[in-house]
DNA sequence: TGTTTGTTATATAATAATTAGCACAGGAAA
DNA sequence: TTTCCTGTGCTAATTATTATATAACAAACA
């Protein structure tokens, strides 16, 4: 997988390797057991530093998306702990679709995108 | 309408105020044209710095939700471009139902979600 | 003339983000 | 055993961001 930081986001380098991660493994470029690229390896293919990676994959741990292992490194393992997703959806939406409705998108239209982004990934 | 801040938060205050502030416009709490108070008054309610007020209020000026008269203050004021406003829910959804469609969330959870907080904001 | 408005400037402090370098223990493979 | 790679831990330095504190300014207005 093609994982590209924008230097000149103004997102910090290590939440963007987590949403690209999580975007990889909502569309199964990254399946369930599958192992990342060490920290050295990773922070040396997309030049940034190996703290940096570090930092994303313990948050990506914390998060339930990756198991570390020290002998083999950051495995894809999501845990599914669904009450907490749905909080967290809920959120997250919350703020999106404020900014949303302010701007006078309907509810038809943000269904309609949810449904774009879904078939996207594939699901 | 009140206004709080979490000073436990890990998101800046001047995030956190433009979002209420913008949750204040979805609600219709604020109305168009409508007067916001001076920054030095709403620092001083909310018990923190004129310039972060004055950054809050800048930026919401920079995404349209806001006019700023040197006479009368920051004024509602939405700035309806909805294709802008379109591509950036895209984006922003993007991210949160990748999240989501990792933790298992189905794309029917995620209609229900949204039509609740649709609900909840009187949309 | 005062007062309030946003604006601008400067300074300071605290925190976060990023990089750098080094060292360690555990496991794997030569 | 030796070598190599793994994540981890630590310290340090730098830069950017965030937040505060003061102060001054011009515009608008009663």
């Amino acid at each position: 997988m093609y994982i590209e930081m924008d230097f000149n986001s103004d997102e910090a380098l290590y939440v963007q390797l987590c949403n690209q991660i999580i975007l990889g493994i909502a569309t199964a470029q990254f399946q369930e057991g599958e192992q990342l690229p060490s920290v050295r390896q990773l922070a040396e293919t997309i030049g940034i530093n190996m703290h940096t990676v570090n930092k994303a994959y313990a948050i990506l741990q914390r998060e339930g998306f990756v198991k570390i292992d020290r002998r083999r490194g950051a495995i894809i393992a999501v845990d599914l702990n669904k009450l907490e997703a749905l909080a967290e959806a809920n959120e997250d939406l919350s703020v999106v679709l404020a900014r949303a409705m302010c701007k006078g998108i309907s509810r038809n239209e943000i269904h309609d995108l949810v449904d774009e982004i879904y078939n996207r990934y594939g699901g």
